[in-house]
DNA sequence: CATGAATGAGACTTCATTCAT
DNA sequence: AATGAATGAAGTCTCATTCAT
């Protein structure tokens, strides 16, 4: 463990990314990062890959960033910081609850496929790999900001009565987020690009008859329904 | 039937496993491999330590497979084999799509989660990593195997009317594939065991109302809420 | 009158200090080069750690300085300069041979464990490694030039016959310093403060009874000893 | 009895050393080790270069040794086992103190300054290297187990009246094994091979004066020029 | 059949040092 | 005079894989 020695700073690795040319140099890593952990995943990818086309040297990587973990972190958060403000923009607050869900859909697969899908893959599989776990754990706060605005979509739904309250909110999002999940990874093994707009539109009526509150006498039937359910299964146990 | 599956295994390793003996020590280092990969993840595993706990020497390992990757490959074969004849050794063919609905949503997430999920997250997460993408390639079929009977279960309820037919097939099953592997996932990260019949009973709810024909689910319920009244009457009367 | 040690410093190292804030600015990176080569041992420093510490970037370590080994040398002999000076500024010349041994005693287990003990483990250890034996051939003559004081006491004691001459003087040093630095090197595994002024006087009144002339027949016996065994010796090999 | 040293070796890296070959590759690897180490030093040597020497590649080394500290952590204890070994053998129980002492002084310098005197130089430098703690700590039980005996031969002449009992045990080692480490460091930067004969004789028989109880030394020299003078007489009168 | 032993090919990382500005 | 920036050159260590016995 070389330089145990006493306060050594925490923050940057060895350089201040003060100077403009610095953090020009710091865009410029990441960005070459990102094309290649989207191109290799992060264990493929080497940091002599990156030094490689970026045109420089591996200790200039390493100049910069503490190392390939925390590369890859950046290269992540950066990209988050991308789509989320993306995202965001063009939200049509002003619309209805179903309008911006299918807003939503499209954009999220726009947004992870865009660009070739690496980092769709990137983040969907090695953001989880136990093996780098605190790769994992820098994704997830970077995830919850992406997804908020769906969360208060969803919510504000529920109280409007627009979306079904019979499901915890966290079940909502599983409903929405599993099956474009689903989608953005087969679009990602079939290796060819696949028709985002067809998929968006398709897949947003679905999600919405599958969230959307049905109507009063089907709802008032269902709870009948689940109350003899639960009375049968007390008869049954008790 | 474990190792049926598909026409994995094009070539011999090394030697041709003809002798009883040998058949053993494949499946004993199977069995060791899984308990590894499942514990490590792909990348973090290592051959020394699957030889070291089989108490072999790697060579061994390698006398029977050819690599790393192709006793991943097996290990997963193998655990797929394993969990598609749990799947359908207690299906409920007799029941109506609802109950098999349900039957398979408890079976999936019980599989997915039993014996410590490294399992689940090796499958999930490596078995789509670009980087070892013959596991990626060799993980598809066994999943649609494993998946054959939800999809024949959905193919007939559209037929027979009580599973909506405005979506397609492939959408469908990602309704339904997409949100359980949504929990998979939080149960796998947050590492804590989670009630899974209670999580199996909710999600298997909120799916059907998303998957059924929607005019189909009013029509049985008031079917149901007359048949009930009748029986009121009929006990009150009585 | 720190730097006027011997003929180091061969080569200006880029500039020639010739400005007062020249000399300054090596006064400052020689004192910040001091603390770090005491804290961290010289393979264990780094030149951006004492750049850090100075407020100044690597490269103005370089402006100064050919190297981290001109550097070190330089901290070393600016720390002996000091010492050096120390010692003689106390010097009980007046006093007899013994109360001046006693002195010695004390103020070198004084000075070499001054502040943190770095610097004696530094000039001890690394100042003898062969890896930088520049280093040591730059120690050698600084410590000649400190321990000059005690070389003349010895001789003068010798001549005086207040100490014994049956001994080469270099032998007499050994005998005088080997056991301070074991006892120093104590001190420095142990890592915690000693008592000094009672180790000084322990080992000042042994080491006086170790080099101290024998009474006259004691010293006749000896010599009386040593021809004998030198002539048998002889007869024994002629 | 080489190789008794304790229980170091806690776990092997890889490859356990049952087999006679195996225990012949770790001999050489020790042997070549030393070689490197004691020429270059701890920090200085490299794997590289010990592999290159040995014929083998790096990865080698590294099968039989967890890393580069271990290595040397084991060269060191291996040439403790050696050279403690030597001293004890030829020992000299049955001779008085004084005997005893100079044979320890001549083997000391003999075994130390052998071979080079790379090992000596690694011992006494690095062995008290603040940047490789472990080592250190390695070092020191073997030094003591190396001078055990001396310690005891002190410990029995203060018991029996021969050895000063005014000084305690640890400053008499410190007054034997202080000297001969300046001499040993002296020979070592000197480069050139010392007369360690004569240098251990002058040195033995000034340790002494240093050591021996004052009037058991001046008794028995007493009772040698009584015998000599009876012999002189007899020789001439007879 | 089993394996002990060896290794090629790299991965990540560190640092003293240079040079243009 | 000062330094921000870049890097060459090593260094330690890991592992899947091969092969002779």
């Amino acid at each position: 463990m070389p330089g145990a020695g006493a306060s050594r700073r925490a923050a940057p690795p060895r350089r201040a990314p003060a100077s403009a040319k610095s953090a020009q140099r710091v865009r410029d890593i990441v960005r070459t990062g990102r094309a290649v952990f989207a191109e290799l995943g992060y264990e493929r990818a080497t940091v002599t890959e990156i030094a490689q086309r970026l045109g420089a040297s591996e200790a200039t990587v390493f100049t910069y960033f503490r190392g390939k973990r925390e590369l890859c972190v950046r290269v992540i958060g950066d990209w988050y910081d991308e789509i989320t403000a993306a995202l965001l923009q063009g939200w049509p607050h002003a619309r209805p609850p179903r309008a911006q869900l299918e807003y939503f859909v499209h954009a999220h697969l726009r947004l992870f496929l865009g660009h070739g899908s690496g980092m769709c893959a990137l983040v969907l599989s090695e953001g989880r790999d136990k093996g780098v776990a605190e790769l994992g754990a820098a994704v997830l706060p970077l995830h919850r900001r992406y997804t908020a605005a769906l969360m208060d979509l969803l919510s504000r739904g529920q109280t409007a009565g627009t979306i079904r309250s019979d499901v915890p909110l966290r079940l909502l999002r599983s409903l929405v987020m599993g099956p474009m999940e689903q989608m953005l990874w087969e679009a990602v093994a079939s290796q060819k690009p696949i028709d985002v707009d067809g998929a968006a539109t398709a897949l947003g009526a679905v999600l919405w008859t599958a969230i959307a509150a049905p109507g009063s006498e089907l709802a008032a039937l269902r709870r009948l329904r689940g109350r003899l359910a639960q009375a049968l299964d007390d008869a049954a146990s008790g």
